[in-house]
DNA sequence: TAAGTTACAAAATATGTAACTTGTAACCAC
DNA sequence: GTGGTTACAAGTTACATATTTTGTAACTTA
């Protein structure tokens, strides 16, 4: 039996939350753990029996702080009815989602911004989890099937960089974007609809001509 | 008479290379005033006869770089006939430019990187002339007429940033990104075309109607 | 007199040192 | 025997001080 009287499990939720609760009140660089440690009532050294070294706590807070805040599934509402309207409630989504974790949890979103370049497990598991999902979105709207659909999904991903990458949202999330994302995520949709269909009805062909022939 | 015996200009010209070779040299961040005085055979004070202050060498240093190897002018390939094939090339060879001078350049590319951050008049001058430049396009192509045409071009340009933002640029770098950019600039230019010209032919809208109603 | 130099003050950076932090091993408590 | 503590060494950060850099004014030179 553990002399705090805790399992370990719940020693170390306690141990993520302290480490939480102090990141975001001193900043992502300033949290020590013989601070966490002395909020939970443990010595620091105590700390190591339930994680490998301090990256491995920060990182179960931003793991953590990932699974809570951005849900790998990514809520669409379900009241917009076509698959493509739900593909880019989608993105309108992931977007107001991002902007607004890096307006209000700043410290946590920097942590997570290091994880990510730091390509941790945990980051690039939730990432395959959100491409699932939105290839899925893309095979419900007729897009493409099978591998195509993951290619295209990662097309769209990137074609929509500046409105979820970290160090882009950062430099603009002041402004609201939300008007230039719809309208370019509506236009990818209609150029691969439009090409799709331009291979069923050449009699439809002609006021195309121009892209027809890249 | 100067007593270096050099006219104002070319002395000035000295200056901005010997700049240019210690930060290839040292990097950024260590250039020197005093290094690059003693570099060309004068006292550093003698440099504020010709720039107002340190930032200003580096950035008569920055703007001659990007003028010599970010050409405002991106020279279009004139054997690709078709309009649109114009602006395709035109974001494919930004790419190359900007990968090309992220991995041969990184000193320079930072010093660029930090002038775009600060918003320096010399960068939104040239950033202006690269958008007219795509705006003069995107009008030949029939996407869009006067002041949207500039409207068209930003949204290209956002849409395109994962293939030329300086931080996606420098994380990117080692991948050849080009036939994702293609594919992307494919699309975007369909969508545009095909949202023309669903409004001109809505016999032609059947198979598009899924998109017609966002 | 234009274009330099020297001298110097203020600002910035580098360096040495003290204090702090992280990780580990021996030991302890329940 | 699991889950802690204490002690300590190595590494890192904070901070004081030394040094360098930047910018300016008085002076000099061609």
């Amino acid at each position: 039996m553990p002399r705090t009287g805790l399992p370990a499990d719940q020693l170390k939720k306690k141990a993520i939350d302290a480490t939480l609760a102090r990141m975001r009140l001193v900043g992502f660089d300033k949290v020590r753990l013989s601070d966490v440690a002395r909020d939970i009532g443990v010595s620091h050294a105590a700390l190591y029996a339930h994680f490998t070294d301090k990256a491995a706590l920060l990182d179960a807070v931003t793991a953590q702080w990932l699974q809570a805040s951005h849900a790998a599934a990514i809520p669409v509402t379900e009241g917009n009815g076509t698959p493509d309207g739900q593909i880019l409630e989608w993105f309108v989504t992931l977007y107001r989602m991002k902007r607004a974790r890096a307006i209000d949890d700043p410290e946590l979103y920097r942590a997570f911004d290091i994880a990510s370049a730091l390509d941790k497990p945990f980051v690039i598991a939730h990432l395959k989890s959100r491409m699932d999902q939105l290839s899925s979105l893309v095979m419900t709207a007729g897009l493409a099937d099978g591998p195509d659909a993951l290619q295209t999904a990662n097309l769209l991903y990137r074609a929509t960089a500046a409105f979820h990458h970290p160090t882009l949202i950062a430099q603009t999330a002041q402004d609201d974007l939300e008007p230039e994302l719809r309208r370019i995520v509506e236009l990818l949709l209609r150029g691969i609809h439009e090409h799709s269909s331009s291979r069923d009805q050449d009699s439809c062909g002609d006021p195309n001509s121009r892209t027809a022939n890249l």
